[in-house]
DNA sequence: GGCTGACATATTGTCTGAGTTATCCTAGGG
DNA sequence: CCCTAGGATAACTCAGACAATATGTCAGCC
């Protein structure tokens, strides 16, 4: 149980010790393997169980802690806490939450969000974006015109017009809110290119919401938007009317 | 310079000495005191300069990295990240932003996304709420009439009815991103509170939503709530109208 | 002259083992 | 029955060493 030899789950970024351990413990928070209220084992024996130093397993716990994941407090231990209180838009927690197979009812959720903030943003991008925004949305629509999402370029001008957009909006939340989310967009897009091809060309859905942008039509462009995301929605594989949870 | 001796900004929550250092080094990064580029001194010189161990300091960092704040690589340091990547909704984050006197333009925008976000959970509230929702905000609503915001626990009531409304939604991204929201509404509904005792009655507001949603509208519900935060900004001392920056 | 690769170097990362402190729980006293 | 004092246990903090990792430099080669 060398947690050195396994594979680091996100590539690119070159993990340390510490941030494994994280990644590690964080999916199997968010994927339900721990459940809310539970203790974890305490320090000295995780440690030695995974083999590495208390200061490496400290520090995970200590990242887990920042995204709300657990609590750690003396005498008491290491507390899962309650769903509530995760930051579940922290672009890592996003990143282990659909690290596995995506629960139906979560990608929904996600999609019905970012529905409600891009589509704002969108309203909002029509009033405030500037000449220059305008210009780095019409490159990135040609970067994606002529690479396609099958491609990594491709995706990367998507995620740069979305990314475009909701900078135009001038409001800092908004687009730290959002530039998480686009990322966990990005898997789920690379997860529906997986299983077919995409037969729907994209980009219509696109030049819409950046026309009424450009002509500074806010209604024009958050309708454009809406549909954009609902078109997305739907082209993920597991779109079928979930049935949603019911509260308690 | 013992970071021990100085009294800890968020009162209740007993903060551990690597939080207390997280928290100094937090502020000075989100109210512009460091900034985005800069390199941080290294581990030990800091260690030593706040009185502290080499751990201790380290965690903080960490906690830091994993809000988005810095990055902190081998050889090179340890960097302040751009606005951009700082997860300005957790909820440390927000609390570290309106420690100090808040920026007009941030807290403008804080409302704007208030605006967004609410407003568009008060209409999933409508369609979704349960009976036993409609009761905990009724409750609450009692709560706050009988307490007024002037008392805790009329301030707490008041939270409890943004918190069930939320949760109604059962959108756990949305439950997840306003209880960050909330704490720092809490903060400058405080803040208000100090200049004067406030004349309007936020009563009213509150109970136009809370009948929306009894009656299952969400067009009304949306548009209740929209008129509450807008009733709220205004009631904010600096609520003028605030220059907008241009986008560069 | 510009490119390639090895190496020195600075900084964070990891390890170990000890001592400290906060919190819960139990027992004793009021 | 409530309140207070002590003990046990977990995380917390400390100190000092060594390892890993980027970066920049410099020699050698084309």
């Amino acid at each position: 149980m060398n947690v050195r030899s396994r594979t680091p789950g996100a590539p690119g970024k070159s993990l340390r010790l510490h941030g494994t351990i994280a990644r590690e413990l964080g999916i199997a928070i968010v994927s339900g393997r721990y459940k809310p209220g539970d203790l974890l084992v305490g320090e000295i024996a995780s440690s030695e169980k995974l083999e590495v130093s208390r200061t490496a397993y400290r520090e995970a716990v200590r990242i887990l802690a920042a995204k709300g994941l657990v609590d750690a407090r003396p005498k008491v231990g290491t507390r899962i806490n309650p769903q509530t209180k995760w930051n579940l838009l922290d672009p890592d927690v996003l990143d282990w939450t659909f690290d596995t197979e995506p629960d139906l009812n979560l990608l929904n959720s996600l999609f019905e969000l970012r529905n409600v903030v891009e589509s704002a943003a969108a309203g909002l991008a029509a009033q405030r974006r500037s000449a220059a925004h305008l210009k780095a949305m019409r490159a990135a629509l040609e970067g994606m015109a002529k690479h396609t999402l099958a491609t990594e370029v491709g995706r990367q001008a998507d995620l740069d017009f979305h990314a475009t957009l909701l900078d135009a909006t001038n409001n800092p939340f908004i687009i730290s809110l959002t530039n998480g989310v686009s990322a966990a967009i990005s898997t789920t897009t690379m997860f529906k290119q997986r299983k077919r091809p995409l037969r729907r060309d994209p980009l219509p859905d696109h030049l819409r919401v950046f026309e009424a942008i450009a002509e500074k039509d806010p209604g024009k462009a958050q309708q454009a938007m809406t549909e954009l995301i609902e078109l997305a929605r739907l082209d993920t594989p597991i779109s079928g009317s979930a049935s949603r949870r019911r509260a308690g």
